[in-house]
DNA sequence: GTCTATACGTGGATAGAC
DNA sequence: GTCTATCCACGTATAGAC
């Protein structure tokens, strides 16, 4: 049930995606989704928040030495997408692009669960952490959106080592890569006084 | 017309857009979208195509020299985005996230059109063009996600400039830098003998 | 508990009056 | 040429029989 539920999602986005099909998929009555869950964005939420638990693989990225971090973690990515993960994960991209709470779930789980906490053990500032972190989050939702979503060659099928080996030392620069501090706001044109 | 389509089409994607929508918002009658554009698959080809001519920006591009080819793409997609061209590339990008047909279409142009022939000029074999340009992609269809789809911060109110400084040299890695050819697939595990 | 029936809204597309 | 009226398919959600 969660899993048709999983899948309708991951193909064709929350919007896109209907409780009949979902139903018909399972082989249950359409009803008894609204019985079980009570509305389509809880099933959603069902759905999605099974699989996606931050603090099951963070410290497997984490235990890598600083200067791995970045290969590390394009390797975490990549194992997670490639394993059971993906229909989530797809789920929760396809259904971002398309609506606002769903972009607001991504966004927040993005950059405050993930990305953030693993930027957020290298000792920066706040503000510089945020700005790495959200760099790197693009660098990995980039390759997401060419591997998985785009499905563009020759990435799509690309072995996980020669990604990482492609990949991994880019995200390593934004980690712990000198660059000036992506400025959060227009550098002021003309300072108050 | 058009306008309003583009807007309607980069709010909401292919599917979420609504012929009666756009009509009502140009202030026309629904019909009359039928009578002049056929059908709404028509009507997204016409609203998205007009605007996003290569030829007319490539050339700026390729104007920097080799070693600022990364920081002069970074800063075209942002003059891009930042400029007219927004709703046609929010639109194709929506779009495509859960419409097969759009998907092609974005994959092609920006794979085929775009990136492809930035790498081209720079004398690789086809494998190596084809690796370098997914890569390229996958970063610039990040920043996208990050800071016009997603709109996390710092980014997604971050200055031209220091994008193109935080951005630009990873580009650069990638068109220009020492890196294995992500291998197109999987390195044979075990040779035809 | 499970499913049939249905209410109610909204799509895309078309026919035909004016 | 322009728009009213309408067809038909499909969406979520609910009420109520079994």
């Amino acid at each position: 049930m969660l899993a048709a539920a999983r899948t309708a999602f991951a193909e064709r986005g929350f919007d896109g995606a209907t409780i009949r099909g979902i139903a018909t998929a399972a082989g249950v009555d359409p009803a008894l989704v609204h019985h079980y869950f009570g509305s389509k964005d809880k099933l959603f939420l069902a759905a999605v928040e099974a699989p996606a638990d931050p603090d099951e693989v963070l410290p497997a990225v984490l235990a890598a030495g600083r200067d791995e971090l970045g290969a590390s973690a394009v390797r975490m990515l990549l194992s997670l997408w490639d394993g059971p993960a993906r229909p989530a994960g797809l789920a929760l991209i396809r259904s971002a692009v398309s609506n606002e709470w769903t972009a607001k779930l991504l966004r927040e789980f993005l950059v405050a669960k993930v990305v953030g906490r693993v930027v957020g053990t290298l000792g920066y500032s706040d503000e510089e952490r945020d700005a790495r972190g959200a760099l790197v989050a693009s660098q990995l939702i980039g390759l997401v959106m060419i591997r998985y979503v785009l499905c563009a060659e020759p990435i799509a099928s690309a072995s996980h080592e020669s990604l990482i080996a492609a990949i991994g030392p880019n995200v390593q620069r934004y980690l712990t890569g000198e660059l000036e501090p992506p400025a959060p706001a227009r550098p002021r044109p003309h300072p108050p006084s």
